[in-house]
RNA sequence: GGCCCAUUCGUCUAGUGGUUAGGACGCAAGGUUUUCAUCCUUGAAACAGGAGUUCGAUUCUCCUAUGGGCUACCA
């Protein structure tokens, strides 16, 4: 039988989640729940500088907005915890010890400073730094130095750290779920360090001892991790474990330009690039997709297109669809730029979906924060601009001027649309709506093309200047469903407006 | 510089040893709406280049180019 599938996400609280870790965590939480697994998050803050308070937060308020909440966690133990690497700190140093008996790692005792000089210096003779087979004999370390010297160094309380003994000529194969079989010469390989100085383990050790002890079968992780993984593999190798599988992601780009998205390319689209807004401690902000007003189901159904497609000509998917089609065979290989018109395709997609009580309610909050009471029935106005609109706040763009009279008629239109005999008409126009029996759309509508075409008028002498006297603009719904739901007195008293205002 | 990964319309992508190389976003034109938007129809738009394998390569192999990632006691 299969072992159950167990795959994580293992962000570094350093900051706001980016657009590609929440794809990443999608990506894991569907192979999960397509398997029937269990998705675990696992908190990598190992490196006590670069910890962000509030960001570990963020993470986990992001995955909950989005829907995909984890199985195993912080806060929710299963059995595998804890589940922040700091907790865990007492873990490792035996796993290190363990390789340093077997021969397998070794102290080394350079300075940083040391090894930046050995860096720039050969930097300077074009030729490469790495700390490896080739010159480890002549740097500072276990390997290097004496067993008698290496324990004086140690039992005076020397700063150390813990590298991985990379073999001489071997050949790796290494296996990944998306990209195949993977070859790999240890030659080029240097000794990374496993263990810091400061006592924490690098992510290198910490997440092999992880991903072994919380049963970890898939690792699925961005690009940016493919040249680890000849490192990773030699680790279980080097414990004698068996590896997860493991399938990268590829990343994804700027929408123009060059590299990986980054926070700028958001600041200089106008588009966000992180899920929720961002407020750093240090005051820095960022905008989200949240706070933007796209809906969750949007941003989710966009993100696992990028990257990853069903194979059919369908795009719309709501998760439990994506769970259902997603495998990792149909992820893509090259890198996809990000697209902001997309994104706002998909948002469109959903927000012509939602159901108009619903939009009612969070446009009636809007018109609230505007400081406007209103008797209209708005849920009958969202359905008369919905489909104008791609968000929520469209819709005070499109139907401002039911809730505000027209201060002022545009200006082009008006040249357009007022002419000389333009008053005459709209007193008439003015007279038919003040007596019509019912006033109602059908009605007024009737009424008024009714008389239009008894003058044998042409109809924009007439519809044009009634609806700039309504709405101020060339736009909108049908003009009669808005002098509707105006209602007679604010009609009335609007082409009133006009009629004064053109004379 | 070294190592690794990738390359189909502008963008996201489907696809096959023989196809009119399909869809979506965006763009353009037309229609509907006597407004605007939506919507509908149509259109322009791609297999990076060069060798090789083959009767035949966009598809397989190699090289080149280009793009991306990594190259920290960061993850």
């Amino acid at each position: 039988m299969a072992k159950k599938v167990r795959v994580r996400f293992a962000p570094s609280p350093t900051g706001p989640l980016h657009i590609g870790g929440v794809r990443t965590a999608l990506f894991n939480y569907l192979f999960a729940k397509k398997h029937d697994g269990v998705f675990v998050l696992r908190v990598e803050d190992t490196d006590q500088t670069r910890y962000v308070e509030g960001a570990e937060d963020y993470i986990k308020e992001s995955l909950e907005w989005l829907n995909i909440p984890y199985d195993e966690g912080p806060g929710k133990e299963g059995g595998f915890g804890p589940y922040r690497q700091s907790e865990r700190k007492h873990l490792y140093k035996q796993y290190a010890d363990r390789l340093i008996a077997e021969g397998k790692a070794y102290y080394a005792f350079d300075t940083p400073e040391e090894l930046a000089a050995q860096r720039s210096q050969y930097e300077a003779e074009k030729k490469t730094f790495i700390y490896n087979w080739h010159n480890r004999l002549k740097l500072t370390n276990s390997l290097s130095l004496s067993e008698a010297e290496t324990r004086e160094r140690l039992d005076r309380g020397d700063h150390y750290t813990i590298r991985f003994k990379s073999p001489e000529n071997e050949m790796l194969h290494l296996k990944d779920l998306i990209r195949g079989d993977i070859q790999i010469d240890t030659n080029t390989l240097d000794d990374k360090v496993l263990f810091k100085s400061d006592g924490m383990p690098t992510y290198h050790l910490a997440n092999i001892v992880d991903d072994h002890l919380m049963e970890i079968t898939h690792v699925i992780r961005g690009e940016e991790w493919l040249p680890s993984l000849a490192l990773h593999q030699q680790l279980y190798d080097a414990f004698g474990w068996e590896a997860p599988q493991f399938a990268h992601l590829s990343l994804i780009l700027k929408p123009n330009g060059k590299g990986k998205l980054s926070k700028r390319d958001g600041e200089a689209g106008g588009f966000p690039v992180f899920p929720l807004e961002w407020n750093a401690p240090d005051g820095g902000t960022a905008s989200g997709y949240r706070e933007d007003g796209y809906l969750s189901e949007a941003v989710l159904n966009m993100l696992a297109f990028l990257g990853w497609n069903p194979g059919t000509e369908q795009e719309l998917f709501d998760l439990e669809g994506l769970i259902q089609s997603f495998s990792l065979e149909k992820v893509n290989k090259a890198g996809a730029k990000f697209d902001p018109e997309k994104a706002k395709w998909f948002q469109q997609q959903y927000f012509q979906q939602q159901e108009n009580a619903s939009l009612a309610t969070q446009f009636e909050s809007l018109l609230k924060s505007k400081g406007i009471e209103t008797s209209l029935p708005v849920s009958e106005i969202v359905s008369l601009v919905k489909e104008r609109a791609t968000f929520v706040s469209d819709l005070w763009d499109q139907a401002s001027f039911f809730f505000e009279a027209p201060t002022a008629f545009d200006e082009k239109a008006s040249k357009k649309a007022f002419k000389e005999d333009t008053p005459a008409i709209l007193t008439n126009v003015l007279g038919i709506m003040e007596n019509v029996a019912e006033f109602n759309a059908a009605t007024l509508s009737t009424e008024v093309k009714g008389w239009i075409t008894s003058q044998e008028m042409g109809f924009g002498k007439v519809m044009m200047p009634l609806r700039l006297s309504l709405v101020g603009e060339m736009k909108g719904p049908d003009v009669f469903d808005i002098a509707a739901i105006l209602g007679k007195d604010e009609t009335l008293s609007r082409i009133q407006k006009a009629i004064e205002t053109i004379s």
